[in-house]
DNA sequence: CTGCATGCAAAGCTTTTGCAGGTGC
DNA sequence: GCACCTGCAAAAGCTTTGCATGCAG
């Protein structure tokens, strides 16, 4: 899916959900849906404002919260922050995020071997697991490039 | 290693590294290092003003800072909070943490899988994969009683 | 027209910084 | 005794809340 349309897909979403369609809240969701980078509150107001001036950061907060509600945004924690957002994948997916620019991909996290680490720990620790976090930071090419 | 020897340790390498042992020093050490549970600064705050009522909580941000930047202590994030801290354990190690209680149970994360998804992400992304953070977050036995 | 949504201002928290006094070594 | 350390107070950030106005449906 092309993010161009991922953002007209949130907005119908929101709408369905009852969330009225506003031109901030239109503004964010065409800032967030189409970044292909980690995006924080503050990045996320100063590129909407480019778009719309007149938006304030209290409601960049408001929309992000019900975009994560809703499912369409996760948020990412980083060992430098962790007011991140980026757009969810389906499935179970893990990520790959650049240190550097923020720049996320995307990988599959089926894994047998998971799985089963996940069985034999349950049983060797008594946990009952309800969820886990497999990210890999690194730098993607282009700031490989860059900090040469 | 008992938890109690921990904290001896800790203050042996405090001092090697020039830093000077006083009373608030040792007990935010006595606290942090003896902890089975993960800590934010201000649960540490509470258990060192049991040992120590004259602390102060600036004294706790720059103990754990410290703590951490020598490598006695990690950051350890989860959903709900990205502040808490924990003793690190010798090797690459993961954690199973309890959501409850933030009790923390450390496995080894040696792993040939993981190394060739690391390989195979790193070949088909481009990425320099620098580090990666494997949690699995859930509930520990005693919780999971509690919580019935 | 009705009530949800917005944006300003202010409050609330957590963390950091400045500085005078205290204390390990 | 000197330099590092502490704790208070204040500042600095970031996020949330209150409220009067605005606008979608």
């Amino acid at each position: 899916m092309a993010n161009k349309d991922r953002a007209s897909t949130w907005l119908n979403q929101l709408h369905a959900h009852g969330y009225r369609l506003t031109t901030p809240r239109q503004t964010v969701v065409e800032v967030v849906a189409t970044s292909h980078r980690i995006l924080n509150p503050a990045e996320v107001y100063g590129l909407a404002r480019a778009l719309n001036p007149k938006i304030g950061l209290v409601t960049v907060y408001r929309t992000l919260e019900k975009l994560e509600e809703l499912g369409m945004l996760q948020r990412v924690h980083q060992p430098s922050s962790c007011q991140g957002f980026i757009a969810t994948s389906p499935g179970h997916q893990h990520l790959l995020i650049c240190m550097h620019c923020g720049l996320v991909e995307y990988f599959d996290g089926k894994d047998e071997k998971l799985d089963h680490l996940i069985t034999n720990l349950a049983q060797s620790s008594g946990f009952q697991i309800q969820e886990h976090w497999l990210q890999f930071f690194g730098f993607c090419e282009t700031c490989l490039h860059v900090l040469q």
